[in-house]
RNA sequence: GUAAAUCGUUCUAUCGCUCCAAGCAAUUGGGGAGGAAAGUCCGGACACCACAGAGCAUCGUAGCGGGUAAUGCCCGUCCACCGUGAGGUGAGGACAAGUGCAACAGAAAGAAUGUACAGUUUUAUUGACAGAUAGUGCCACAGAAAGGGAAACUACCUCGAAGCAACGUGUUGUUUUGAGGAAAAGGUGAAAAGGUGUGGUAAAAGCGCACCAGUAUCAAAAGAGAUUUUGGUAGCUUGGUAAACCUUAUGGGGUGCAAGGCCAUGUAAACCGAGGCUUGAGGGCUGCUCGCCUGAUCUCGGAGGGUAGGCUGCAUAGAUAAAUGAUAGAUUAAAACAGAAUCCGGCUUAUUAAGGUUUACAAAA
């Protein structure tokens, strides 16, 4: 089932702060991912952090569209990361970069895209 | 038809999110953004600081009556202004570093205020409704003069002196000059200092008087009151700006849920040096002074150690990285402005393709 509770969402503001300072990043517009391997064992788990910038879209609903678009998006197409073995512990930060509000088939298709190339440089290394 | 106000969004299926309840569990059932949730501009509740004290400073408010927990809100009303009238208006600073975009308005032009400058607003009309008669400041340009009971440019009125002319020989006219004046005329300005008549005077003038206008005040009547009406008295007249300072009246103690409470983790109230110590340091989140409480667990420097958050407050939506979504279909379409974080009552600002309702106006019948 595509199910998105809460144990798959970053929620340690110290994780975050960690995430921010030392993680690699891969981009690919309209996103950039900020990703990690956790210090602790999350129990073979990715947990992912939802991020649209304020200095972008100044108006609260224009976030809120976006971060639940790219939820949704999200929760179709995580199984892209769960394929990697044994690299199943990770934290994420999926960061809008467009000033542009983008239709949900946009962010669906740019996120498949961007969650493979992440993919693949997980396998490389 | 035009304008304004108002109405603020249905259902089905599949896959999800959050909270609550039931269940060992799988799962099942139920609740799940707005009229503005926004701006954070007022008023409260609630919490802590002394169950909140005094004075000053500072800030708000400003006709009257009522509503309300309360208000700067709402309703009514008085006065002013606009309109033949029914009636209407009281807006703008809840703009104030800059830039961009959009909309609206506009023929031009607009003093004092504010501001670094600019801009905004309004214009059929116009009180940011206490005071301009407590005091201070300011009033550009134009104009003689802009508030000093001021001022005289052109033209003018009166008187004195000198010269000239005329004749009726002491008058008249005229020129120059000195003094007084501001009534009538011109011109400037947003605004030129009560109006008319009469007395008065050399000529004038609220200089005196009568009437009118206006101000203050007293009395009577009406009204809950602001206030109104009538009559008397007074000085005879006092420009604007209080959105300059200020004065009067009146109100506000401060801080805001990151308030505050509880539990938990780590720990160093340790060490070194200097100062302070009940004759009171420091602290109690308030601009100052006082007062009150606490009472060495204080201050500065050095070297150095260590951590993890959760519950409550908190809601018949309600978390603590923070839910309310995605897709497909039906209705023309599911859209405008826009997303709850302690909770209420207001105000302000933003806003809809079509349509409904109400009001106003116009036209037609």
């Amino acid at each position: 089932m595509n199910q998105f509770k809460k144990t798959e969402r970053l929620c340690s503001i110290v994780d975050i702060d960690k995430l921010f300072s030392e993680g690699k990043a891969v981009n690919r517009f309209p996103f950039k991912i900020i990703y990690k391997n956790p210090s602790h064992n999350l129990g073979n788990a990715v947990q992912v952090l939802i991020s649209v910038p304020k200095r972008k879209f100044k108006k609260a609903v224009h976030r809120n569209l976006l971060k639940r678009r790219i939820r949704e998006a999200y929760r179709l197409y995580k199984f892209n990361l769960q394929e990697v073995p044994g690299k199943r512990n990770l934290h994420i930060a999926i960061v809008y970069i467009d000033s542009e509000i983008r239709s949900f088939n946009d962010i669906r298709e740019d996120l498949k895209l961007i969650l493979q190339k992440l993919n693949l440089r997980l396998r490389q290394a």
